[in-house]
RNA sequence: GGGCGUUUAGCUCAGCUGGUUCAGAGCAUCUGCCUUACAAGCAGAGGGUCGGCGGUUCGAAUCCGUCAACGCCCACCA
């Protein structure tokens, strides 16, 4: 086989991921095996791949790849989300550009075209998903709307429902007048904005310019007059209309006076009761507060609190209703600008003040929330949350990294009902049936629910056309938070064999920006349907940021294309790219250089198997050196591949990666293969070929979680003659290694690190002294060489020394270097340069001299010697020793040196 | 306004219950090499008073206090 000097991953990355579908290697049915099971995050259904997919998706991939490779039967499940508002908005947009708006169809015709769409623009995400590399169980592919999960979620609604667990109520929601729906408290962003503070003047009712003047501490407002009124600041005047009082706090001596008093409403002229109550904080504004209860959450409280009317003056959209009697049919951001105008002519705005305030956005359209009252769904949570909160503090669930674990206790500990209504048609609807005589029933389907109203009412003569169905649908995160029991089907039927097996599944691995949409109530999900957790692990990615720390977006344009990146880098380049500066939970600072470092790692690798490949083969003895190396990388081998296992197991991804990384690259590489290289032209012996096929087989599998691509490339041509079609490197399981069993090896690799110093002091006599490879030299020991002589072999063929003696006298002339407290000398003749030589050496004592002194410092100190512990004084001592020993030896060098 | 977290080399980050795995890694930088797998490479090298101050201790990057900067989450101040 002719191989390229480069890699080009387009060649084989389609060809191996058609074949990996072909022989229907991500596929999992339930058998023996323990089952390592990973329920995909669904994207939004007509979504496409953005970098944050493709980091989280790469992370669950190795996962997945790993787990399969170690013996389980491993399963990842895929799937898209309908996201009612986010398509129901594209929708609309859509049909807007058509001209068509939604008012003009019925709910029928509307969701037909959303199906159209989803039909066309659906799974386009899920195909992306395939060039990246991942091994989803294609077959077991869902959709939060299709048929299995709807019934789910409309069976998880009724027993819900039939436990008293929801509920249907007039709560102040937060009212979304684009989207025209109500959305859940996580839905809203709070923003802050730069707006105005006016004050407005409430005249006292009937006052005729001659009331009381109010005793010390009182802050009264006359007009011209004499007429008192008082000042309410606000943010939004254009409520006004709906102001059914006015409050102060019982303990504010400046506002006393108007204690019992009625106000009238600037412009509308209603005369409204002033009410007193602690939650006005005396020192905003002037300490007076007009009361809206329609359209602001505390105001709706004290409403409730002091029984006040409740007069909403919007629409739907945003606009001013009938109810407001004034600016009818304006928009409410329209209106604040007139009524400004209007009140200002009318002498009733006192002034306006610059104000920042904190404003609530619609996390979906960005328009700005309009706290509003109106009938919806909710489902208690305090019950719900209990087992949920539990399992996550006491670590049956955990979460990596940890301190998400906080952020988790405190949302939960103040968990709020749950709104799960939207007025919207791209979901599922919500199975509540109304009857003609008034109330409701709620059941799966409109048989079921006909048959309850029968019931219900003892009329016998209902049909269905008497019942009129809740308009309503259910928020998305109904669906989600089913996930991982829905896609086993096992709310539709219970304990099947596939529940069974596959849940609860192992690993989660999301963004920590949905762990309330999501992760919260899948868990709260779980243990209400299953009685058990959804998985037992979450790894919360970080969010990927450009290079400078922004978020990426498209407006700032620094978003770049994931599939244009595969194509330049590769896929495995691009994953690679990713989780270098992916550790769990931190954001990732993506930048195109990191994904140009996986490239050439990919065409190390790939060179590497050029030139093992390349080699001939013949039938010779193998020579001591490689059986040196072949005796130290299979130690090497070992020592790394117990470090993966362990940072796999902590979730320590990057690291895990930089480990198989560094082994391949400098130990395999930059030591072993030039270990046992052949001289140019020569032939390798074949134990040592072989063996090396073999190391580097076992790389390639370490490596293949990461980087699938090239490693099943490499893997299928190791030994082209004996792969049988269906073959992969999918199916090889990687061995369960044991510490203990490897301590000798391991023994083995720590004498070699010394072994690399001494080879390292040579070529750095080599590089100072300007002396090429070609030329032979000879290495003198003095002291300990029974390590050195162990590697003998290895040491001779990398310097290229001709001979390695042990001394027991310096030699002159000679270029020298410790290792420990070994001294090495090459002997140079004429070649030396005594002053830079003596200067070296010179200084190196003077290291050592200081540190010798430190040491001592701390021996003879009495608290030392007293307190610590006996092996830190034993190595303190041993310190102490090796120095001096160093110091002699490095003063006889001198001296020699000067002769 | 509360809560949480971060601060270690130019950049991104490891450093668990204080002491030879203690000042580390990768990238970047610098020097020398087109050496017969790879210049997307090879062989070397430099670089940090571990955010500031104070304390505990024989001993602190590590524990405690405090200040500063940055980040995240939660919260109904009009």
């Amino acid at each position: 086989m002719e191989l390229a000097s480069k890699y080009n991953p387009a060649e084989v990355e389609g060809k191996w991921y058609q074949y990996w579908l072909d022989h229907k290697l991500f596929s999992s049915k339930p058998d023996g095996r323990e089952p390592y099971t990973i329920v995909i995050p669904p994207p939004n259904v007509t979504g496409v791949l953005h970098m944050g997919h493709m980091l989280n998706n790469t992370i669950q991939d190795i996962l997945v790849r790993r787990a399969r490779m170690k013996g389980k039967n491993a399963c990842w499940v895929p799937g898209t989300d309908h996201a009612s508002i986010a398509t129901e908005a594209k929708v609309v947009n859509k049909l807007a550009e058509q001209g068509i708006k939604k008012t003009d169809l019925t709910r029928e015709e509307f969701l037909k075209h959303a199906w159209a769409w989803t039909e066309e623009h659906g799974g386009i995400i899920l195909k992306q998903l395939r060039k990246l590399g991942a091994s989803c169980d294609w077959d077991r592919t869902a959709f939060t709307m299709d048929e299995e999960r709807s019934e789910s979620v409309l069976k998880v609604f009724v027993d819900l429902y039939n436990k008293g667990l929801i509920y249907r109520g007039v709560r102040m929601v937060n009212w979304d007048p684009k989207a025209l729906t109500a959305l859940s408290d996580e839905e809203v962003i709070y923003k802050e904005e730069h707006s105005k503070l006016y004050y407005l003047k409430y005249y006292v009712a009937e006052d005729d310019g001659t009331g009381e003047t109010g005793t010390e501490g009182e802050v009264i407002h006359r007009d011209a007059q004499g007429r008192r009124y008082a000042i309410v600041a606000t943010t939004r005047p254009e409520t006004i209309m709906g102001d059914t009082a006015m409050c102060i706090n019982p303990n504010d001596p400046k506002n006393r006076w108007l204690s019992g008093k009625k106000v009238i409403v600037p412009l509308v002229n209603r005369i409204i009761p002033v009410i007193e109550d602690e939650y006005v904080d005396i020192e905003f504004g002037t300490g007076c507060l007009k009361v809206t209860p329609a359209h602001d959450v505390n105001d709706y409280m004290l409403g409730e609190k002091y029984n006040l009317p409740s007069i909403d003056i919007f629409n739907d959209n945003g606009t001013l209703s009938q109810a407001a009697e004034l600016y009818v049919g304006m928009d409410r951001f329209d209106v604040r600008e007139q009524i400004e105008k209007d009140l200002m002519a009318a002498g009733l705005l006192e002034k306006v003040e610059a104000y920042t305030n904190k404003v609530g956005f619609s996390e979906r359209t960005n328009v700005a929330i309009e706290p509003k009252l109106s009938m919806q769904w909710f489902l208690k949570m305090e019950q719900i949350a209990k087992p949920a909160l539990e399992a996550v503090m006491t670590d049956d669930i955990k979460f990596y990294p940890a301190k998400y674990k906080n952020t988790y206790k405190h949302w939960m500990e103040n968990i709020k009902d749950w709104c799960i209504s939207r007025q919207l048609w791209w979901g599922h609807r919500i199975p509540a049936y109304f009857l003609p005589e008034g109330g409701y029933v709620v059941a799966e389907t409109p048989e079921k629910a006909l048959e309850l109203a029968k019931e219900k009412t003892g009329n016998g003569a209902l049909t269905l056309n008497d019942l009129r169905q809740d308009e309503d649908c259910l928020d998305t995160w109904f669906s989600s938070w089913l996930w991982p029991i829905s896609l086993f089907n096992g709310i539709n039927n219970p304990g099947n064999e596939e529940i069974n097996y596959y849940y609860p599944t192992s690993d989660l691995v999301t963004a920590p920006d949905i762990i309330f949409f999501w992760v919260a109530r899948m868990i709260m999900a779980g243990y209400e349907y299953e009685g058990k957790m959804p998985f037992k692990n979450v790894y919360f990615t970080g969010i990927v940021r450009d290079k400078l720390g922004r978020k990426m977006s498209k407006s700032l344009g620094n978003s770049p294309d994931p599939l244009e990146l595969i194509e330049r880098f590769g896929a495995d380049g691009v994953r690679m790219g990713m989780m270098l500066a992916a550790p769990a939970g931190n954001d990732i600072l993506f930048d195109e250089a990191l994904c140009e470092q996986g490239r050439n790692f990919n065409n190390k690798i790939w060179n590497a198997f050029r030139l093992i490949k390349g080699w001939e083969v013949a039938d010779i003895p193998q020579p001591k050196y490689a059986e040196q190396a072949i005796n130290w990388f299979t130690g090497m081998l070992d020592k790394v591949s117990i470090e993966i296992e362990d940072l796999f197991a902590k979730y320590r991804l990057s690291e895990a990666l930089m480990a198989v990384y560094k082994l391949f690259w400098d130990e395999f590489s930059s030591w072993y293969l030039e270990m046992i290289k052949p001289a140019y032209g020569q032939p390798i012996d074949k134990a040592t070929y072989l063996r090396t096929l073999n190391f580097f087989e076992v790389l390639l599998e370490q490596l293949h979680p990461f980087m699938p691509f090239i490693t099943e490339e490499l893997w299928q041509h190791i030994d082209d003659t004996q792969k049988k079609d269906g073959d992969s490197i999918m199916k090889i399981q990687l061995p369960s290694f044991n510490a203990d069993l490897y301590k000798q090896n391991l023994a083995d690799v720590e004498l070699f690190e010394q072994i690399k110093e001494i080879i390292t002091g040579i070529r750095n006599v080599r590089t100072q002294k300007n002396i090429a490879q070609k030329e032979a030299l000879d290495l003198q020991v003095m002291g300990d060489s029974r390590k050195v002589i162990m590697y003998e072999d290895v040491v001779k063929k990398l310097c290229n020394l001709s001979s390695i003696e042990t001394v027991t006298e310096k030699p002159e002339g000679a270029a020298s270097f410790m290792v420990g407290t070994t001294e090495y000398f090459i002997p140079l003749g004429g070649m030396i340069n005594v002053e830079e030589e003596l200067a070296k050496l010179e200084a190196d004592l003077k290291y050592q001299e200081g540190f010798l002194q430190s040491v001592l410092k701390k021996l003879s100190n009495e608290k030392f010697v007293g307190k610590a512990p006996a092996h830190v004084i034993e190595m303190e001592r041993k310190k102490q020793a090796d120095a001096e020993s160093k110091i002699i030896s490095l003063k006889e060098n001198i001296a020699a040196l000067k002769k």
